[in-house]
DNA sequence: CAAGTTTTTGAATGAACAGTCAAGTAAAAG
DNA sequence: CTTTTACTTGACTGTTCATTCAAAAACTTG
């Protein structure tokens, strides 16, 4: 006995979330927020208590949206060393609006201060998944003879975490999509055996 | 015959760069500078025209900095990977006070918008510079036949400077001193003959 | 001491922004 | 048609911030 909502709060949130993918945090103004949703102040609002709130519910669903990509990558019947190429290939460039966005994961952890508790655990949340995720790839070929064994399968997991976080920065700075992506290439080359 | 500046303006600019560097661009207001330098506002005012002005001034002093301190370990009779663990460890952590503050230039070119073209024409001279400078390091390490050849000299020095970026990402978002600087060990562990 | 210029001090301006309030409107369900 | 709840609209609050103004004080050089 009460008057539906009139815009799709799912659809909402994942507007917002690519707006706070483009801009950052700070740079978004709740103006920006309800002229690209459509949804007046109040309305969201009443949805989401705050801006803050809003932004939190934007980097879990970005973490949730990466983390499905990325296992959707990993899975397949390729060669381990194919999957890592197809794993980076997903981090860095998710669909073709991503270029000059970088990752909305690293982005905020870099634009909000280190102590902040909430954020910090949903970087984390993230990493920790994408590394498990990393790791279970590598292991498989290290068993293959595909990738070297001079390092442990931790080792190489992190420093390739590494890797992608450094491209998805470069790729926010605007150096060449070419570019980057042939710098994870010489990257997963080196890991090879 | 007149009053004469009764701050140093080159020290107030080593102070502010402090700042920015800790605090990133836009969460330090210009009541922050003042407090730190102890210079009035008007005087500040007077030496440098704004605040953003005062940003770029500080991005091209830290810029400088970071380069000679390069250069100074890329230099000596070390042996090229030795030089590259220094180059690594001089990149990360210039000082005790760098913890937890990562890049001035990698936060830079995160927080300004991607077209902003005085920022990114800074940071492509840093990123420019840094490259270079591991280029030679890396060549010649391929010469002694201690650095593989299964890459090319501008590939291997894309891909550590990749990875260097990354590893100070890392360190803003406060991961161990400890974990970063193994993550760095391995990835030059990798580019070995 | 006097001239000239720069600092200091404190107030003021004007803009942007997150968040709130209140009055009116619209829709579903009984 | 009435109740209940949510949406709309527009104005408003209170804050923060960069930047500017203007008048007073301080210092160097002639």
């Amino acid at each position: 006995m009460s008057r539906p909502r009139e815009f799709d709060a799912d659809h909402a949130l994942h507007q917002c979330m690519e707006v706070f993918w483009t801009k950052g945090y700070h740079a978004t103004s709740y103006e920006d927020l309800t002229r690209t949703t459509q949804v007046k102040k109040q309305s969201l609002y009443g949805v989401f208590k705050s801006k803050r709130e809003l932004f939190l519910k934007s980097l879990a669903l970005y973490r949730e949206q990466s983390i499905e990509l990325l296992e959707e990558r990993a899975a397949g019947k390729k060669s381990p060393v194919e999957k890592l190429q197809a794993i980076c290939e997903a981090a860095l460039f998710p669909d073709e609006a991503a270029v000059k966005r970088g990752c909305l994961m690293i982005n905020a952890s870099l634009e909000f201060d280190s102590g902040d508790e909430e954020i910090n655990r949903e970087v984390m949340l993230m990493t920790g998944t994408v590394e498990k995720i990393l790791l279970r790839v590598i292991r498989s070929g290290q068993e293959q003879g595909e990738i070297t064994t001079r390092m442990t399968d931790r080792e190489l997991a992190a420093h390739l975490n590494n890797a992608i976080g450094g491209a998805k920065v470069l790729e926010k700075s605007g150096t060449p999509r070419e570019q980057v992506s042939h710098i994870l290439h010489t990257t997963i080359a080196l890991m090879q055996a």
